[in-house]
DNA sequence: TTTAGCACTCATCCAAAAAGAGTGCTAAAC
DNA sequence: GTTTAGCACTCTTTTTGGATGAGTGCTAAA
């Protein structure tokens, strides 16, 4: 009897009117949407009912009644109906995904962008989770006495390469030395094993006297580093001006900052990171951080391999449109996992640079590079 | 007699005192601010000429008077002074650069970020020029059967790779032809020089079947695109909320939307890019997009080597601090093209990796990869 | 349990009044 | 000829107070 379908209905009908308006509801506007046959009065005491189990909120005595972020939770948990995506949004994403983005780099960046544009709200996207990928491989290509391109790969099958110059002159059997030094002993290794110590030991035995091994090793420091580390980026701030609850300057600027500096999107996407689910919903108080208390926050991970794992994720006002949001969300995100699975790319009609061959082959397994 | 000594210095207090304010300043302020001698009856007289010179503007009748863009532009011109920054402001400007900063990607990223947070005003950054930029050298890498790693390096010394996976297989040998071919028929061509009838014909006399030669190639001239293509990054909007001209919503997000999709900065950058001047300040209606007409930019461009350009700017009221923001902008692009032309990056006390050998050696030229 | 009726509470809207800032002009002073 | 004091006038901004209306909570009857 706590929540008769009655309730649910009237819950229900709260939600949906202040998603779409942003306006309180009265028991009079409720009567009529819910269908329902009781009057008014009847309907008063229901939300009388609901506001006391916390469900709903009064902004003032006089005014009709919005819903609480328990309100929403409820409503997200158990009331809310799965939303399909129409034709349009689908292939919207689907063509966005063919162009270019070829490079991570990148595919952080468009993907932000595109989720910013699907939803209108602000977006933000991040990779992380790569701390027990090792090198590969390690390949030296002489440039010129002084300088050469230093190749190293990833055990999750990226590539990246430095062009290191030096002060002193090197032969191509020094480097070629070094190279093989450099694959028997440097390979495998995850960051965290990649000590000094080891360095100076290789050094000793190579009787390198340059500190060319510490060179390239730290340059694979660094790519894994990279890896690890995650970038955050955000996009599409400026949706916020579109909410009515961001009318006012300083609340949208106050969000606007925080979403501008490094926020710890990581933190709440941690659970996804972890592979533990793959869409999250955070209402409202439910977010740690302060700037966030009465906002919303829908995260979606995609996986990229080897444990790595990106995360999409809008931001808006709690009273966002979760069913359109979350749908878009995962859709997008299974398609970036599928895109990073399959090397040949989404499952679209390709264009590929007209003026090609009908090339045979394949393309590249993911991003390259720095 | 046009423009007395006095007319300038009533001119410049207008001027600096709206930039401070953002309001009108009346007669009598005038008279105090500008420690001249005379009543506030002769300012007000004085007032009215410059009004008719089309140099200050009232927004009523009874307001005091604020600059109007030609007076703004006649400010800068002539009655601005040089700022200097102070040492916090540099210092800031010297370490954030020496983080974090290798590739190129993020120093446009960064730089951006550097600019809106050192001005308080949203920043882009874009490079650009690298038309006639071509590939100096291949290299492939075999990592088995069906897969191979595809190095290119650029006549400006940047360094791209590929892992490209074929769906038959391909043995050592073959690879090498295939690498000797490309250093030989591909190398020193421009993007508009790579075109598909060369690869065609390259690919018969090579006999290669596999259309590899239009694989490596074809990454060869995204790469060159890649850097033929400007990138623009806009960061810091939110900074706009701070301008008291843009406490109006409507105005705000207007702007914000216009920048955070893709303007045309590059056509305001281009005299910059041709070499033609290396700051540039537009100044209101002097901007040729509609979106900016009320808005200043101000801009200053940096080298990167081989024809290579990027440009930092700020965008923010017409009465913006000019001073200021070009002092911070100017100084920052004078180190970023220091950075990109010393390889040994900006004049600071480094901190390297601190578990690193004293490597008797240098650092990459700029950056790397794709 | 539902419903009609009614007093009551607040936010919002609007118009009119009051306050204040700054001007432009005239006539006198330097 | 330039500067200045004086003053009426204009226009914005702020304040105030009443009217409006939406929506409630409660009571008493169905």
């Amino acid at each position: 009897m706590a929540m008769s379908e009655r309730r649910k209905k009237i819950l229900r009908v709260v939600v949906e009117n202040y998603i779409e308006t942003a306006e309180p509801i009265g028991s009079k506007a409720i009567a009529e949407k819910a269908g329902l046959t009781c009057s008014s009065a009847t309907i008063r005491n229901e939300l009388a009912a609901l506001e006391k189990l916390g469900l709903l909120e009064q902004p003032h005595t006089s005014a009709g009644r919005i819903p609480s972020p328990q309100g929403y939770r409820l409503y997200v948990n158990e009331l809310m109906e799965q939303h399909k995506l129409s034709i349009q949004e689908t292939e919207r994403i689907n063509t966005a995904m063919n162009s270019k983005m070829r490079e991570l780099d990148r595919v952080i960046d468009q993907a932000g962008k595109l989720v910013s544009q699907m939803t209108n709200y602000p977006a933000f996207s991040l990779t992380a989770g790569g701390s027990q990928i090792t090198i590969s491989r390690y390949d030296l290509l002489m440039v010129n006495s002084n300088s050469f391109i230093a190749v190293v790969m990833t055990s999750n099958d990226r590539v990246k390469n430095k062009l290191i110059r030096l002060p002193s002159d090197i032969t191509e059997p020094q480097l070629q030395l070094l190279n093989t030094l450099l694959n028997t002993s440097f390979t495998g290794k995850s960051l965290a094993e990649l000590s000094p110590e080891l360095m100076r030991v290789a050094e000793k035995a190579a009787g390198s006297s340059y500190g060319l091994i510490s060179l390239v090793v730290s340059f694979a420091m660094d790519v894994l580093e990279d890896m690890n580390q995650s970038i955050v980026r955000t996009s599409g701030v400026g949706h916020l001006l579109e909410a009515p609850e961001y009318q006012d300057i300083g609340k949208a600027h106050k969000l606007m900052t925080y979403l501008s500096g490094e926020p710890e999107f990581s933190n709440m996407s941690l659970p996804m990171l972890q592979g533990q689910q793959d869409t999250r919903i955070l209402i409202g108080p439910e977010n740690v951080a302060e700037e966030l208390k009465d906002t919303s926050v829908v995260l979606a991970s995609y996986d990229i391999g080897e444990g790595m794992k990106g995360v999409i994720g809008v931001v808006g006002p709690t009273r966002m449109d979760y069913a359109r949001v979350t749908a878009k969300l995962s859709y997008l995100a299974d398609n970036l996992s599928k895109m990073f699975s399959a090397p040949q790319q989404p499952a679209l009609p390709q264009q590929q640079r007209p003026a090609l061959n009908p090339a045979p082959a394949s393309e590249q397994s993911g991003d390259e590079d720095v």
